[in-house]
DNA sequence: CTGAAAGCGCTTACAG
DNA sequence: CTGAAAGCGCTTACAG
């Protein structure tokens, strides 16, 4: 492989002055760079980059952080989307992706993750760091690499989605349709930070309507579609009234789905349901689930935009990314209802 | 940062001396080691991995190369399960995932992924290549790097899920449930490897239970859901007499079921379907989709453990992963039919 | 505008 | 077993 100095030796100049070309610093004339360049193109040079992330102190890497909390996170269509939306801006911007998935833990992060970040291999981080019970953001901070964050941990730069007016418009749009009676399939608390926003959106709309927010039947469920099932069975049985259900994600309202009909309710006639997410089967499921859809593509593009104006030296805002209600077979009007 | 001098200053060794202890070479007494060790400690010294690349020629990075052939890459199922296969191994080797995702059109590669296969950044790659227009491996295999594909491009060492015996079988599944009249749904020749493989075994099965293959009825597809739908029209149309469809993806095959339905034909009971992949919504769909799941985590680890016994030294054998036939409610015995 | 030289932080023959 | 020294291939003040 060719080096600096091969070319330099061609060009009939210092290796000096073939950096200054190459890194378009403004300090030569047009002559000079054209022998450079003829001579990069008779060596076939490329720029060794471990040479020079050790000489510059960058290595054109950023590291986007997906911590491993449990199986499926190569499965995740979120997580995916996401990374859809971070990687064409890195490759714009000539960087490169480095996946990095720390066993993340109560009892904190693993070594080689702390390894990683305390190695000077990254420029900058784009994290996903979204569970309460840990962070990965911490060594990160400690060894002073810019960072953005997808999600409700606190650090200077994040991007979130806007849980909380999913959860609104979810409960909003059942008032809307004349249900009074409406249950919630939610999740344990502290278990997850969106989950906690969608609820707290949930009631806020519940309020706004008159409701009482203490008086709404609930069950908690795991996320699973075989909890949203049971919660299902559970609230259906004690309040046989309901004429809608409020699922925090969509594996669980599909799970409800299932359940109700086993009991004896059609969905949406004898009973509404929606869910969050809009995952790939609730646009093919029977029938098609109402839910909100969060623009994932969106979050990976708007961090990693913020991450390179960071490293720019600028110091861009935070940015919620609006949610949206899909509408579809498994919400409708309440019988008997009045429409408002 | 604490450098490799520092330690050797509080160590009271040279930087050689350090450099040995932690690389595990066998040249130091045990007093020597706990000295460095205690030092490291103390500084909470971590190496500079562009400065180790450099001095070493390893980077400790290996390139996984998923060539964007089309905008679902981050949604494929299959590509993500490969990934949940490549990642663990890397990890546990302590190397860290470049994610290479190189616009492959028929005019070749971009030009930021020759730069990046040239920079000297990757030690080995492992590589998606299995589109038959164009192909990811040429560069890597001029700049010598070490490469393991998953696909059917040819190289040294490859890793390929058995499609041939996948198409197999389900044409032997249907022979077995007295199906006589099958008709096939498969896509344009040159397209596709996998489906160019599925499809010889699907009529060496033909052959194989006395059916000539000419006479199949096929329609061509394009892996769509819509294009199995019209595939299904065409082929109900002008073969009623049809009991059985082979689709050569499950997207096709929901396709087809759908349209079966609307044209009066219940499935299983009147149709047999069956498609190729076991994506999410095959076993989600109504009715349960009958086909075929290949191993992907599997096709990964096995790739990734191939590539670290190449960067060994070692010539690993090629791989060819099984895959499995799983049987859900789209296929039933042909109705009089006998079984065999 | 150009170049000589130091330096980025490590590894690796080599000599002892 | 240990260390002095060269070198990996680049960038960057600095002097001219």
């Amino acid at each position: 492989m060719p080096t600096l100095e091969d070319v330099a030796r061609k060009a009939g100049v210092s290796t000096a002055t073939v950096s200054k070309v190459l890194s378009n610093t403004p300090y030569f004339t047009a002559s000079t760079r054209d022998k450079v360049m003829r001579a990069v193109e008779e060596t076939g040079y490329m720029p060794h980059l471990a040479a020079r992330a050790l000489a510059a102190g960058r290595t054109c890497i950023v590291g986007v952080v997906f911590p491993w909390v449990y199986d499926g996170i190569f499965t995740d269509p979120h997580i995916l989307h996401i990374l859809e939306g971070i990687e064409p801006e890195c490759s714009q911007h000539g960087y490169n992706i480095l996946l990095i998935t720390p066993r993340l833990t109560t009892s904190g992060v693993d070594e080689h993750y702390l390894q990683l970040i305390r190695s000077g291999y990254i420029d900058g981080i784009i994290a996903l760091d979204n569970v309460p019970f840990a962070s990965v953001l911490e060594p990160i901070h400690k060894k002073g690499i810019p960072v953005v964050n997808i999600g409700y941990h606190v650090t200077s730069y994040m991007v979130r989605s806007d849980d909380y007016t999913g959860g609104y418009q979810l409960m909003q749009h059942l008032v809307a349709l004349g249900h009074g009676e409406i249950g919630i399939i939610d999740v344990q608390p502290d278990l997850n930070y969106s989950a906690e926003e969608r609820m707290k959106g949930v009631y806020a709309a519940a309020e706004a309507s008159g409701m009482s927010v203490e008086s709404l039947p609930t069950a908690r469920g795991d996320f699973s579609v075989t909890s949203g099932e049971a919660c299902a069975a559970d609230l259906l049985a004690r309040h046989p009234n309901l004429t809608a259900l409020i699922c925090l994600n969509d594996r669980m309202a599909l799970g409800a789905i299932q359940q109700a009909r086993r009991m004896g309710r059609q969905v949406p006639q004898q009973l509404s349901v929606v869910g969050f997410d809009d995952i790939p089967l609730a646009a093919a499921s029977d029938p098609t689930l109402t839910t909100i859809r969060s623009d994932a593509p969106r979050m990976g593009r708007e961090a990693t935009r913020m991450l390179f104006s960071v490293l720019n030296g600028q110091t861009p805002d935070s940015v919620l990314c609006p949610v949206q209600l899909i509408v579809r077979q498994s919400t409708t009007a309440v019988k008997g209802g009045c429409l408002t």
